[in-house]
DNA sequence: GCCCAGGATATCG
DNA sequence: CGATATCATGGG
């Protein structure tokens, strides 16, 4: 074994690790992560210059993660606090979950979930580029491909190293996705569609006009959304996966997921999937949890 | 072969 | 403004 450095990192409560890396497992086809048995690897990004860390996690005896730094003999105080922090943001371990148990108990739909992935916290997507493309990727189009499709494109235009015999992908970046023409990614069954959004979201990456801290230091929710739902390719329901999943704001809600209205058809029994009005009725008192009643409904099917 | 998929946009009435 | 057509490709 090459030399390593263990960090080990609290965490909350409740929190579950095994189902947070059900979660994880649930495609084989993920390029940035690879699940294995109870241990996850994948890179963690670094300060600007900085090259990524290779990580391995998986759950300490007495509590807490263990986290070993793949390749690196030292790793310095502000390279572990930027590690711990990338993984406390990941699996979302500052959200006090309690009030949204104490809502989902009294919630039909709710109820069941929280039992069943009791401890399961919001997996997120820090990078912002990854988390729109990974929006675009997913529209319109079943899981199974969207991955198939996330894969060819990482690994096409990302940057990846091997550690250990096992390779790492980082998610491309956005200047070079931003010179691409649609073109270029038919080949990997890309539709020129997705293709053409997809490098529009890149330029503005690119050339500085679209990034994580200025949409979230606008602060309004509605005022983030329209500045997300005004690029060309991002709706309703893409601004507000990524509002989930990246800025991590907890009312964010993709009412026309397709998961999200067969997880509710399934749980109600129901032979028609519900109208968008029934669930507005139904989500009526998530309200600053709609984000965690989304991800818990979720587990449900996928 | 058919229906569906973690939608968005353009167009029409 | 709300409804409808079109895109575009694989999974099951």
């Amino acid at each position: 074994m090459t030399e390593s450095v263990l960090l080990h990192i609290e965490t909350p409560e409740p929190f579950s690790y095994k189902e947070t890396v059900n979660y994880l497992r649930r495609s084989a086809n993920e390029p940035l992560y690879q699940v294995e048995g109870d241990t996850v690897y994948r890179l963690i990004p670094s300060g600007s210059g900085e090259k990524p860390a290779a990580v391995e996690i998986r759950e300490s005896g007495n509590g807490g993660l263990l986290v070993r730094v793949i390749g690196e003999e030292r790793v310095s105080d502000e390279r572990q606090r930027g590690i711990e922090a990338y993984i406390r943001e990941w699996f979302d371990f500052d959200t006090d979950l309690l009030p949204f148990y104490e809502m989902a108990e009294k919630d039909p739909l709710l109820v069941h979930t929280i039992g069943r992935f009791h401890g399961l916290r919001s997996v997120g997507i820090s990078d912002l580029f990854e988390a729109l493309c990974w929006g675009i990727i997913g529209q319109q189009i079943n899981l199974a491909f969207a991955y198939t499709l996330k894969r060819r494109f990482v690994e096409a235009y990302g940057q990846s190293v091997v550690r250990e015999g096992r390779t790492f992908w980082q998610f491309p970046v956005p200047g070079i996705i931003a010179a691409l023409k649609p073109e270029d990614m038919a080949s990997m069954q890309m539709t020129g569609k997705k293709s053409e959004y997809l490098i529009g979201v890149a330029k503005l990456m690119a050339e500085g006009s679209l990034d994580k801290q200025s949409l979230l230091a606008l602060g309004d929710f509605a005022a983030i959304e329209k500045q997300l739902t005004g690029i060309r390719g991002i709706g309703p329901w893409t601004a507000n996966y990524v509002l989930m999943r990246c800025l991590r704001l907890p009312n964010a809600f993709p009412i026309a997921d397709v998961g999200l209205h067969n997880s509710i058809k399934a749980l109600t029994g129901s032979e028609a999937k519900p109208a968008i009005s029934e669930i507005r009725r139904m989500a009526e008192g998530w309200k600053g949890w709609e984000s965690y009643a989304t991800f818990y409904l979720w587990r449900i099917l996928y």
